[in-house]
Formats: C-alpha cells, structure tokens, sequence
RNA sequence: GAGCCUGUAGCUCAGUCGGUAGAGCAACGGACUUUUAAUCCGUUGGUCGUGGGUUCGAGUCCCACCGGGCUCACCA
C-alpha cells in the first residue's frame, strides 16, 4: 500500500487500530479529494430498494429467477451500508455490506470501478460506503452487485469485533450496544421484532378504540404495586418524588373521568434486584375496559398475542408453516396455539400441591413440610392465604409450561380486584403464565371507595408509618367515589412478552440498554 | 446480600509442574478478476483486571480489592 489513504498513516508498520486512535487524525474526506456528494436515499426509485436489502433479494430472486452466473438486465441501483467481511482476490474485491435489513455482496473489479479503486485500498472493516452498481449473478449464484462506482462515506476509527464469533462479552455487548447491533447476527432482527410487537399491540388496540394516554412517571405516592420505589427530589417544590412502580391508578382516575378505553404503555421503575428476568426500568403495558371483566381480559390478551406473532410471521420473524403459532424456545417451543388453557388456583394448588386449598389445616401442614413459616416472628399464625400462596408458587408456578391463565385468586392476596359475586374469598383475577414466567395480570378492578380504602389499610397494616403514609392514596380512593365503571383491567410485561417471542431467554437481550454499573 | 465460576493482544481464546508471553481473526507489506470465515508468504501488536505477599524466579501459588457470568435471595 506503502500511500497514506488518509493523509496521516505514519507508516507500513504502524497498526491501523493506532492511525484510527488518533484524534482527527481521519477527516471526513477521502484521500484523492474526492468529496462525498450523495444524493438523498429515499429520493430515488432504486434507491428505496436498496434499502431493504433482504425484501429487495428476494424480490430480485423472484424475478429473475436462480439464474447462472452472468450479468442480468435490471436496473442500475446504489445501496449503502456498512462493510463486513472483504475477501480480496487481486483486483477483483467481493465486500459484504450490510444495511438496516441484512448483508448484500458487492463486486468489485479493479477495470470496472476506474478510479474508484483507489478507494478500495482505504476500505478498514466497519467502513461505511456507498456502492452503484448492476446486478449480476456469481459462480456461487448469488445476487450481487457488480461496482461501477464507490463513494467512501464514513471511516470506523475502532476495529471491528472478531468476525467468527464477534463480541461475546455480555457486558461488553450490552454496554456497546452499537457494536453488538452492528456486528453480531440475530440482534438486529430481535430489536426490530421487538418494535413490530410493540406496533403490533397498539394497532390492535387502536382497532378495538382503546386510547392511547400518557401519565405520570413522577408520584407523590408510589402506589398500585408492591415493590420498592426509586426516590427522587424536586428542588423548586422541596418535595421527594417516587418514579412511579405501576400505570394502574391513575389509569383508573382517566376512567372515572370517562376514558372508557384507556391503556398506556411506558416505563415503570422497581428499586429491586436485577435477574435474568428483572431490569430496574421495564416496559408494561396497563389497560383498562369499562363493562370488561377478567374474562374479557383474557380474550383481549390472546389476541394481543395472537396477533403480534402474525406480524412477526409476516414480517419474517416468526416461523410459518402448519403450525404457526409454535414458536422456538430455547432447545424446546411454546405453543401459543389458541385458546390458552384456563384454570383456577384452587384447581392447580390441588393438583400440584396435592392438598385441598381449603383446608387450612391440611395447607399449613404442607407449607410446614416445605419449610415455610406458619408463624410470624412474634408467633401469631400468618394468613392462611399467604401461606397458602407461598406452597403455590413453590409448586405450581415453577411447573407451568403455558400458556395458561390462572384464575381465580384468594382475594386477600389482591387489594385492587373485585370480589366474586357470591364468593368473597375469590378474588376475579388471573395471571398468565408461560415457561413458569409470569406475564400478564389481570382484575375485574375493584370500584367500591369503601372497601378500596379498608383493603388499602389492611394491606398497609403491617407496614412501619412512613412507609404507610407514602402508599395510602386518599385522592385513588375520592376518584373511586365519584364513580368509575365496572371495567377489566390487564397489564402485559412487555420485555418479557418480546422475550417469549423471540426466543430471548434473558431479558437483558431484548432491552437495548439495560441497566449497567458505569464503567470503572 | 450469599455460593460457585471468571478476567491474558482491538476481538475470540490457549498457556502443562512456578522457569524467555502464544494461536486465529483484525491491522500492515506482498501474490491473486468469481470469493463466501477466501487462500498463500511475511510483519506489527502485551500494565497477563488492580494492589500486596511467598519465591532466586509468579500469567501460574496465597491474600485483599475492582469488574463480569451463573445460581439463589429480593420481586403482586
């Protein structure tokens, strides 16, 4: 090569990671002058194919066919992306370059560019070019475009990850998430599969005239969930703020004031432990139907899922054939076939737990075999039903492959859903279950004021006072009393959903970036 | 927070019993106009996570610390 491409290269010897490490020592230029001058990419006929790489070679091939090697009569194209992998034979040089969509082979020969293979020489993996060209068909009889004309359009001043097996580092790849999108295969797709399922539940929302709304992230009160808050301080107010751990309240307080289809789908922040399936920031989605119930909620989940893997089917995300809702999982598939299973909690704990639910006596001996404590630490006995669901998710929920949806709660266990009519001690809630994850939660809500406010209390009953006055939500309990329809409430875990249908099994694959300890 | 594993070149990884720091990819020089992880010849590149200790001698053994992974705990 011995000519310095960009001006700066000191020598033969000196490794291009160190000319990269330079600052300024590359400029947006090439070397030879020539300026870059690219017309828009969306402007033009060819160019909106090109920007597609994969639809645009399997409309390609569709058209013309499994040809044999040669030239074919087609349209002159230009198409831009990243380079990947060069292999160079000579002067004839075959460079992958990938777009947003996918890898398109380049060929490029020394006759037919001109004086654009001066560039060739400058191209460093990771480079971004643009390429115009015909299309031709190789020995191998792969659609490619043969060059005309190079025009240089970014230098990668970092070398690219090693090309077998790129990055493998898990933090490395979380933390440089450009690279790992750039570089290492099946990212890309699981990212754009994610944003199509997110699409996909808004569309299907829109249709059935859910409305969209944003609320709070900033609470006075951390309230409609169980989990620990982050706190955060307003300075012009001098008040502590929580980041809010649910939708669900003031989703509610909109139905009291008439939004009788309203969801929202956003981030909740939970100051707990980080697992391969717990971010402390996650995505959800909460809704509520006024004249729905819980049954109506698992018709409405099905769907959303049923759905979401349409789109991703045909979008080419998710497999098709004759059974098109069975999607991979791990070594093994989860078949979201509908309907889902439904069975109630009493009819699991049975079968799983092998002890009738309703016997206390019978359900305390078992928890007291499990190990669990049926005594609190000042030796009163605890709840029957919090043993009783401790034993539960012991021996049920580990064991569900799902889907399936669990009905049916014991009511002291739910502070925020209707009672069975006739049955007090049910409460009208499920929750579905897949591979032992729990995925959606969903009540007939609860409207009475009266009982909201004592089942508030109760439930803050063992809790110290400053924790107490930051849940009670006096203003939740005034909406309820201005009347709030009887109405199914659902909340979907999104990232874990995007996990089920993209054969994620950590939920950190499927978060673009998630929460990390800052480097050193 | 606990247990187990782990940290070596830009990346992926070897490194035996404690005895001169290795390979592949990438990069650089050369050959090659139908390659597919191209191939072939040659070259450059190291604070062995950090600090201490044992030793004539430490990537290797010991201690502490800092990261990371897995499992558990926490988690409607």
């Amino acid at each position: 090569m011995g000519i310095d491409p960009w001006g700066q290269r000191l020598d033969d010897h000196t490794p291009i990671a160190e000319v990269r490490a330079q600052a300024g020592a590359v400029k947006y230029r090439c070397a030879g002058g020539k300026e870059v001058d690219l017309p828009p990419f969306d402007s033009g006929e060819a160019a909106v194919e090109g920007l597609d790489f994969r639809a645009w070679k399997a409309a390609q091939d569709a058209e013309y066919g499994d040809g044999e090697r040669g030239e074919i009569t087609g349209p002159t194209l230009r198409v831009a992306g990243r380079v990947v992998l060069m292999r160079t034979a000579g002067k004839l040089v075959f460079a992958s370059l990938r777009d947003q969509t996918g890898d398109l082979q380049l060929m490029i020969g020394k006759q037919q560019v001109g004086d654009d293979w001066d560039l060739v020489d400058k191209i460093d993996l990771g480079d971004l070019i643009a390429c115009d060209g015909t299309l031709v068909r190789t020995n191998t009889g792969e659609l490619t475009i043969a060059a005309t004309g190079l025009t240089f359009l970014t230098k990668s001043l970092e070398v690219p990850p090693e090309k077998h097996h790129g990055l493998t580092d898990p933090e490395a790849r979380q933390r440089m998430r450009y690279v790992d999108l750039a570089y290492n295969d099946g990212v890309m797709p699981r990212f754009l599969a994610r944003s199509l399922i997110v699409r996909s539940i808004r569309e299907s929302l829109a249709e059935r005239r859910f409305v969209e709304v944003e609320g709070p992230t900033l609470h006075a009160i951390a309230g409609g969930a169980a989990a620990r808050p982050f706190t955060t301080h307003h300075n012009a107010l001098d008040i502590d703020l929580f980041l809010r751990i649910a939708l669900e309240l003031h989703l509610k307080r909109l139905m009291v004031g008439g939004i009788e289809r309203v969801y929202e789908m956003g981030r909740v922040y939970r100051n707990e432990g980080i697992s391969p399936r717990h971010n402390p920031e996650f995505t959800m989605i909460e809704l509520y139907q006024a004249y729905g119930d819980y049954n109506s909620m698992m018709d409405l989940t099905e769907a959303l899922i049923i759905d979401a893997i349409d789109r991703l089917r045909e979008a080419g995300y998710a497999p098709s054939g004759d059974k098109p809702y069975v999607l991979p999982w791990g070594d093994d598939t989860i078949d979201f076939t509908p309907p889902f299973k439904r069975r109630t909690y009493d009819d699991l704990f049975q079968e799983y737990a092998g002890c009738d639910p309703n016997d206390e006596a019978a359900v305390a001996a078992k928890a007291k075999s499990m190990g669990f404590a049926v005594v609190d630490e000042a030796g009163a006995p605890r709840h029957a039903d919090v043993i009783k669901s401790e034993v539960f998710e012991e021996t049920v929920e580990d064991a569900l492959v799902g889907p399936i949806f669990v009905t049916d709660y014991p009511a002291s266990l739910c502070p925020l859903t209707k009672r069975k009519t006739g049955a007090p001690h049910i409460a009208e809630r499920f929750e579905l279950f897949i591979k032992g994850m729990e995925l959606a939660n969903a009540y007939t809500e609860l409207n009475d004021p009266d009982l909201q406010e004592e089942l508030f209390k109760s439930q803050l009953a063992g809790l110290d006072e400053s924790e107490s006055m930051a849940k009670m939500d006096d203003d939740f309990v005034r909406a309820l009393r201005h009347g709030m329809p009887p109405a199914g409430g659902l909340g979907i875990g999104i990232d874990r959903l995007v996990m089920l249908l993209t054969n994620s099994q950590t939920i950190r694959d499927v978060i673009l970036f998630p929460l990390l300890r800052p480097e050193r």
